[in-house]
DNA sequence: TTGAAAGCGCTAACAC
DNA sequence: GTGTTAGCGCTTTCAA
């Protein structure tokens, strides 16, 4: 039965009839009290129903038990997002941490500048446009980027992915089937993602000999403006035979706008996606991908900023996430047009 | 430039020649001060880089400036939950507050039960069957959901939006174009969103005279799981002329299925979902769905919850978020089969 | 093995 | 209009 009044270290300690110090060394375990009154502070402590103030705690302690994220605000590749987010909140969870959201939308509370209240921050696929981004960056928290950052300065750590690698092998792969004639769409540069693949790719057509062919769409490019790209490029150069649209969702809605142009995917036109999902796995064929493995990513980022935090790396850490080419019916064969 | 030492309250009120509270004052503008030290007290925390400590500020004010969001763990709706996130969010940040995610992930973190250090909570979607939910519920903190709960307990606030009546739209049009046989696929009655669908489902059918034609799906069916109901359904009832498949994922990912039995969307077999979203309006054909705002209806949550935290209104507010029907190519018209 | 006391940074009550 | 004082609930010295 919960009391009127909040329940408080001296409630407990009173009820106990210990000291403050007493009842708080036996709360946290910290072996300075003996095994039979750590027994009855913590049983009187459950009987109250004792709740640590987090506020006064980390008031004491000069550290706030929270983690921020930022993450860019693309509804287009939601899932990735998603689990990136589920990911790092479990990390966190796992070792007593809260997680605050921040967005980059600037409504009124922006405007007061309020550093965010949090020990550090993990910073998902920060773009170089961004000027919440910068500010974060510049903010003296220990940071952790999951992919580089392009912009000005360094986070204290980096979690990566080698999406070059993973896309030389998926070109290799559609060499190996016949293609002659990849094409790539991809976003912008601001992202260091979107800027590795789309580097990488132009260093594998120019290894091959062959002709680089590249659209750009936005990074946050939903299904519509990615296909009217798609079409025109289809229309443009009948030479295609090969396409890597990068987003997630791009591949999988490109389908329609591919079976217009009278091109069959997975026989006389390939098909894949650097970022795979949910959308890839089950499409009609189902598309060639690279699984990213997003909520693996944001648990290692969390990971490391609680290492930063404790002093157990030094800052300048870099750390290889492992993502994997998953080849599907999208690319197994090619047959001339 | 930083300071070694942490510039504090006191630091700005010694190097502005006033008092602590004086300071103090200023900075929140509280009207006290004269504007002429006000002016003082703001430039020299402006020149220090002041930054106030929310521990101590939250401490002392016995709240902590944040607000708690849980969200059932579904990747295949993710692009609804994460215009609901930012919808949250952006509520908050212009409330001054903060939002922590809540998983229902249990990790050790899980097993020290700390209870959430937040002022009031937002459960978007809650199921009934989910621990971490009904934990939450009983936390005796201000509650605001969004959808009714259907498990044990009243949160103090209700955003909702009337399903039965998008969905009732949504058969009257059906029948309109002349569909005799609709079915449904829907998850179960875990969440209130799909109970209040089915509900409205056979209350229809009762009122028109039509056999109801229901398949049950998980609440975290994946396009997978989703497509083998429907092919089965397909199968077994070859008079069926319309397919309501109340989840995103599900009518976009249904296309292939479909076609494969020979059914063509659009003309001898209609098509609609439950929740709209990028999957079904860049379809092919475009799928007829209910926007169900999810942006708006995250926001709306939020700005439930403060006015409850300011004691604006008082508990047991139910607040009602519109949504509409997009009629769209794939419920045009309908041809016999 | 335990207690008493100091204080983290801030704000509210009460002076003047 | 401004300063002084007393805590918010907790952890960490320093004594006993």
């Amino acid at each position: 039965m919960p009391q009127d009044r909040q329940v408080t270290i001296i409630t407990v300690a009173n009820r106990a009839g210990v000291s403050k110090t007493t009842a708080s060394d036996a709360l946290r375990g910290s072996g300075r009290v003996s095994e039979e009154t750590r027994r009855l502070v913590t049983d009187v402590a459950a009987e109250l129903g004792y709740v640590p103030n987090g506020s006064a705690r980390h008031l004491r302690r000069a550290r706030t038990g929270t983690i921020g994220l930022h993450l860019p605000e693309v509804l287009p590749r939601s899932d990735y997002y998603m689990s990136f987010v589920f990911g790092a909140v479990q990390a966190a969870a796992d070792h007593g941490y809260d997680v605050t959201l921040l967005t980059s939308g600037s409504g009124a509370g922006a405007t007061a500048e309020r550093r965010p209240r949090v020990d550090g921050l993990v910073l998902g696929d920060p773009l170089a446009a961004d000027p919440v981004v910068e500010k974060l960056m510049s903010s003296q928290l220990p940071t952790v980027t999951c992919e580089r950052y392009p912009g000005p300065g360094d986070p204290d750590g980096i979690v990566w992915s080698d999406h070059g690698a993973a896309l030389r092998e998926l070109l290799d792969h559609l060499a190996a089937v016949g293609t002659l004639r990849p094409a790539l769409i991809v976003p912008g540069d601001e992202s260091d993602w979107a800027a590795s693949v789309h580097r990488t790719y132009r260093q594998w057509c120019t290894e091959r000999g062959v002709v680089p062919l590249t659209r750009a769409v936005p990074f946050d490019a939903n299904a519509d403006a990615t296909s009217t790209v798609a079409r025109n490029l289809l229309t443009d150069e009948p030479g295609l035979d090969a396409l890597i649209a990068a987003p997630t969702s791009a591949a999988a809605t490109l389908l329609p706008v591919i079976r217009e142009a009278g091109r069959r995917v997975g026989d006389d036109l390939l098909l894949a996606s650097c970022v795979d999902g949910p959308a890839m796995r089950f499409a009609d064929p189902a598309i060639t991908a690279i699984d990213v493995q997003p909520r693996e990513a944001g648990a290692a980022c969390a990971e490391l900023l609680f290492e930063l935090l404790a002093g157990a790396v030094a800052p300048g850490v870099e750390r290889l996430h492992p993502i994997e080419l998953n080849i599907r019916e999208s690319t197994r064969r090619r047959n001339a047009p």
